[in-house]
DNA sequence: CAAACCATTGGATGAGCGTTCAATCAGGAA
DNA sequence: TTCCTGATTGAACGCTCATCCAATGGTTTG
């Protein structure tokens, strides 16, 4: 854990242009999201970014190689922020498979992930990744990540509860009920809070696991 | 029922040009969501879609006022179309509500619908949807409008068979969950067939409605 | 303090695109 | 056939934007 000793001294002057260096990058990374997230993927302008970031208007080529990197760097930023997310959760949750699984969907829901903004921004690179491999190289990775942690919670729990279901069928049906809310976060702008979502997502995995999880309260 | 006089004759000349301007119309909205799926919304030019409908640079113009113009009503024919075949896929399904809900979900599978060009081109929209007004309500029609038939299923099924479930936490979950295997139809290249789609939706709803529905087939 | 370095600026440049429009073409009417 | 209407073309225009770069300002180093 020992900082190697070029890094040693903490106000190092090489240090703090690097730190500046990182804070300005990721300015710009959240700039570019708020500005997908006003104005659509399809108009955003590096002028846009470099104003919503208060900067000048050819700031962007300086820290990023060109536009198609900015972004990549963003998808980027958003699939770690993800994977960060969930495994720290897994590593809260402990042994028991249902708390394991459950936690690895209440991810979805946590307040830095589950913001209209973000969501706009995966969304908008899914409405373009299909043409643009290196997004979707990104998105892919990702998503297979996660699913083969859920696949492993899922398999656990119909085992130890001997549920006669089909492990790819629901983690796969889990996996899209998530994509499907954020979904409903994106385009629905008024009703559906937090709160629904998590019941729904506590009710359905009763309604699977009903050994392992007890239907949440009704109205 | 009778046509009116003025378009009684099938092969009246007036009739003719209206119909070919239609069919021209077609062509250019079909050629606009290949673009799309292509290469993506951002991507889209007016000269690629001419290039694809095998027309000249300027013929979007003369059919639609604008490129804008032309996008919404790419998107209100999608809406359109979907809107249709769940209302014949409801009426085909008779009264039983478990019928119902289910003849509503699988229409999420049929070819015409579940086909990558046309889901690229929803992903598209949703994620330019938020800053863009006349989108976003087309979309947020078809939205409540299939999720108030779904919702009258669900409430209907779950008073039918004395479940204790929130209707509205199921409804919202089995429009989420299909909107879910869209995603993964559009971004995950290889593997799902339709038919894993179909078992996945399956199980679920002999899931939450045993009573209605047994477990499909496992392997 | 001076010198060197690096971050930052903002205007210049050129490509690409949507839109327009005068010219051309085709097909039905007379 | 000839005329006429409306469809279709493709080149020209003007605008927006990504990218580049010479000049500037500030900060570290010697």
């Amino acid at each position: 854990m020992a900082a190697s000793p070029s890094t040693a001294a903490p106000a190092a002057p090489a240090n703090r242009r690097e730190e500046a260096k990182e804070r300005r990058r990721m300015e710009l990374i959240d700039a570019t999201m708020r500005s997908i997230a006003k104005r659509g993927f399809s108009e955003t302008t590096l002028a846009d970014v470099a104003d919503l970031a208060g900067l000048s208007r050819g700031i962007v080529n300086f820290y990023f190689k060109s536009k198609d990197v900015l972004f990549a760097e963003t998808l980027r930023f958003l699939a770690e922020e993800f994977r960060q997310a969930w495994r720290r959760a897994l590593a809260k949750a402990g042994s028991d498979p249902a708390q394991r699984l459950r936690a690895m969907l209440m991810v979805n829901f946590e307040p830095r992930i589950f913001s209209r903004k973000k969501i706009a921004v995966w969304y908008a690179f899914w409405g373009e990744a299909k043409s643009r491999p290196a997004y979707l190289a990104v998105c892919e990775e990702k998503d297979r990540e996660y699913r083969e942690a859920l696949d492993a919670c899922v398999v656990l729990l119909i085992e130890n509860g001997r549920y006669n279901l089909d492990p790819l069928a629901v983690s796969r049906s889990f996996d899209a009920v998530t994509d499907g809310f954020w979904l409903d976060r994106l385009t629905d702008p008024q009703c559906p809070q937090v709160e629904d979502f998590v019941a729904a997502t506590d009710l359905m995995l009763a309604t699977y696991f009903p050994k392992h999880f007890s239907t949440p309260g009704r109205a």
